[in-house]
DNA sequence: AGCAATATTGTTATAATATAACATAACACT
DNA sequence: AGTGTTATGTTATATTATAACAATATTGCT
């Protein structure tokens, strides 16, 4: 399984997965002239410890942990940052964030999050932004930006309901 | 224009609009059981008065202004029955609810939420969600619920930018 | 290196959204 | 009228997010 599709299964290398993520994330900030800096990559590599959306104040809790940070704007600022690099996306439907796994593909955002097991997948995309441009088109509607949120059971959990704590 | 599709425009007569929603509420209540309360009518009212999602809070200041409620847990439980009765959406990108236009037609909720004017319009939602059902399927994912909401200019403001306040 | 300009982070306070827990009131059915 | 259920009132607090300003670090230039 790679980074990007159905959540990770047993197959699933973790922590590849974190070093590819943090790897791209070094690239695309260094094409693009963004600094990623010590707490922005903490706090991307915490976005990316499993993926399970994530909230803010966790995030922040994990970072005091490791004798990091202080306060709230310290963690939104690291989000924003990360948010307008395409490195993470927000999941509105939970107020959380996740690691993008395919950044600079310029995908819409689509999800699939698993109500059991709580991972979060993110879409190719393509069908179903093309259905959405389409629907908004016929009723003049000019689309800006998309977010998709799908909430159901993985097929790992369809499989096996006790394991709801992969990756 | 009806109650459902885009936007409505200058032709959109909202007394009517309000009207058929609370009828349509009371008709769906009295065949469920649910009991449409003088404090759930009235929250209903409110995120009737225009098709622009509304927050929780904008609908208790509302009913104070008019006499009406005291705290958070009075809106937010009148919004929660609402919800349960498919009689509103909540907008998660926005932490807000707008009227559920064809109540009782299943529909999976999705927006066309216009960056400008603030109005979401709900659409039919058949291919988009067919769309999503499918993608979903594909990677084994067993969809419950969908959460669609597109940003962007609806036909109105791209034609007039200035008019953003329509019903 | 020294300095100015910019970007980042720290800090304090507070806004905005939402729920828990328990008390009181209204309703519906016998 | 009595009783179980549902709805609302009330108080307190949890959760998520931002404003405003101070301090520090980095960059680019000379």
């Amino acid at each position: 399984m790679t980074r990007s599709g159905s959540p990770p299964g047993a197959d699933h290398d973790h922590r590849l997965c974190v070093e590819a993520a943090i790897a791209d994330a070094q690239a695309i900030c260094a094409a693009r002239g963004g600094r990623l800096t010590a707490l922005r990559r903490r706090v991307l590599e915490l976005v990316w410890a499993s993926h399970r959306p994530v909230g803010a104040y966790a995030i922040l809790d994990a970072l005091d942990r490791r004798g990091g940070a202080g306060a709230p704007p310290t963690v939104y600022r690291a989000l924003e940052f990360l948010l307008a690099h395409g490195l993470i996306h927000r999941i509105e439907s939970l107020n959380a964030y996740v690691g993008c796994s395919r950044p600079g593909h310029r995908n819409a955002g689509q999800f699939l999050i698993c109500s059991d097991c709580g991972n979060a997948a993110e879409l190719d995309g393509g069908s179903v932004a093309a259905a959405v441009v389409a629907e908004a088109t016929r009723l003049g509607f000019a689309v800006e930006r998309q977010t998709v949120e799908v909430s159901g059971l993985c097929a790992d959990c369809a499989v096996d309901p006790e394991a709801a704590d992969a990756g």
